[in-house]
DNA sequence: TCGTAAGCGAGACGGTACGTCCTGTCTTACA
DNA sequence: TGTAAGACAGGACGTACCGTCTCGCTTACGA
């Protein structure tokens, strides 16, 4: 039961659409998420509030949508599976260091951290983001580690959304509170020490 | 270098700073962080906004010292070392379960979700942060991991930091993101899952 | 060249416009020009403050222009000549009693004390209620004035200006500094002494 | 019955209060009326706000001190009576012209301005001003009024008053409202139409 | 083929909050 | 006790956006 009479999608006009997208992602990288204003967004595109507010209902999630078209209707070459050469850990290391030189990114800060907002306060576009961001690329990187188990590089009986947790939580984590330098560094040491762990070795 | 000139401390209303501290903290969990005004805490605080402004640069600040005024100033009892009977599994598990349940408990969720979110978007709070509020139960933390590993139960080469941040990292993922349930269950597995690493036992 | 973007005035909310008029005028009535604020005025009106920032640039362009609503928009018969019945004297008399009447009413009192205020403190707002309010006005004290001269009973080398400034100036003066009491026989008695002149008649 | 109790003038600083007085007066020629503060002149005073509150019931109060020292604490040549040439007419001319230098001073346009706002909407401060400035100032000018009578240059049944409030209301009001050129022409032309009188001569 | 109903750019509207400035009172420390 | 200094509760300033609304205008569909 909609709040609003649903608009018509088919009539929607996909230049409009693709302007305030644009614009949305822009404008939270140039002025920062806390003065990112629909109206701001709307001028930015050349477009009127009112084709805003009737396609988007809220600023959070025309933010992710603007994520979304950018892995979606980017070079779409992203969302291919992890590597896998057969060294774990090699290949772990490599996605990792990845995804520190994405947050490191300046184009990506600001409005990674605008989205991250919303979904924090925003519970139905936290589950619209782990539906459709955090699952896809979550299935590729349990994908990776099930063909660990296979493999016998990789504990049968590990939970793999914990895994998953560990190794890139840390990450997300440090990029998000600044506790301390992001570099390769860091991914390689989280890698190393989630698959030793953090007992002794047996002698 | 302050950008205003520096207030004189020594007249300031402490009546005046209590009634804000826990107007804002009040404030915030009842309205939540989107609705959290200035002007609302003022009001709530029987004060006049200059009073805010004249001591706190920013809303994040001056939720900041709320936190600050809540574990500094309430039963004090917080600051105790971690647990240590001699179990590191079941003492980690103990603190993470604890932290599971304060993570839950609805009168902390909205301030700690606006603090959060403050401190992702301005770096100078995210320093302050760091110092004040992590660094010291960081460094508790740590102490138990240290104790652990003179006790022979951990790995005298891990990087303490990586630790803390491989055992706590993914709790607070899973809160700020509602990736998944956040329940005592989960605590434990993330406390085995982090000593037992990844790899497959040796036979 | 206007110094704010010109608005769309053919959208201009009508009922916004009157509703801020006479809440204007109502309020500096009641509350006294000290105390009138924009933020009062829109309140009373139940509109936004920005619709007065708009079309108005300032509280005494307001103020004049709910005068100007006043005369104009009222029942609008005010705009007559002044009486002719032949007898300058008697006639100028009556309408200076008429004046004094107004002044004092207490419904007009601070809304015209405000209007007063503002007209002398910017030039603007003078030139413009000296073309629109003023003149108007002026020209019908001269109307008359020159049917007298015509008639013989003022002189031909007066400056019709200045013998309406002398007639209407000091009762003006009398009202805005209090400096005596303004009623019906000092009207009959300026006008008097104005048509006679101070010098001593002739023998 | 005094609000606040009456403080102890003995030992009022006379330094703090001539700096006030200055300060005010200096101010208000620089700001202009809409800007001057308390605060303002507290700070170019060098002087507590409270020191101001103690002294002066209202800003219109100061101002008007400000002005009474001024004249008073002056050069004091100011205070003398009117030429006396024996040309009434030549003399009324003199000093109409004065008159108008003083108003078109700059340095005397704003601060005579902002009290003559503050006497319009302050019947306290009105008659304070009646008695303290215009009075003394009326005498002066119906003493010159009266030698001329004595010297059969004016009516003898004319009312003083009334023929000050002719003389110089016209010019004051012409100040005021900015309704044409305020000079030495119009200064002759009212003293010339005032003397004679509107009524054509008789043959 | 021609209404006509939708989406659209534009922007006025009633509101809320911003961060600043000032008011008049109060408190502190000094002379 | 008067003073300089300035914190305080309060309130208005003028600005920026919110989300809703109404206006003409295109633009495509169905009668």
């Amino acid at each position: 039961m909609p709040k609003q009479v649903a608009p018509d999608a088919s009539r929607r006009s996909q230049t409009a659409r693709r302007a305030i997208l644009a614009a949305a992602f822009d404008l939270v990288g140039e002025v920062g998420y806390a003065k990112l204003s629909i109206e701001g967004i709307a001028a930015a595109a050349g477009v009127g509030k009112q084709t805003i507010y009737r396609w988007w209902p809220s600023k959070g999630a025309l933010l992710f949508d603007a994520f979304l078209a950018l892995t979606t209707e980017g070079e779409d070459g992203q969302t291919g599976a992890l590597p896998d050469t057969g060294d774990l850990a090699a290949d772990l290391k490599l996605v990792l260091r990845a995804t520190v030189v994405e947050l490191n990114d300046p184009r990506y800060d600001q409005p990674m951290r605008a989205l991250h907002t919303e979904i924090v306060h925003d519970p139905a576009l936290a589950a619209d983001y782990a539906k459709r961001l955090d699952e896809p690329m979550r299935e590729l990187k349990k994908d990776r580690l099930r063909a660990a188990q296979r493999a016998g590089q990789l504990a049968e009986d590990i939970d793999l959304d914990v895994a998953v947790d560990m190794l890139f939580g840390p990450v997300l984590n440090r990029w998000l509170q600044r506790t301390g330098p992001l570099n390769s560094e860091y991914a390689d040491q989280v890698v190393d020490t989630a698959l030793r762990g953090l007992r002794p070795r047996e002698p």
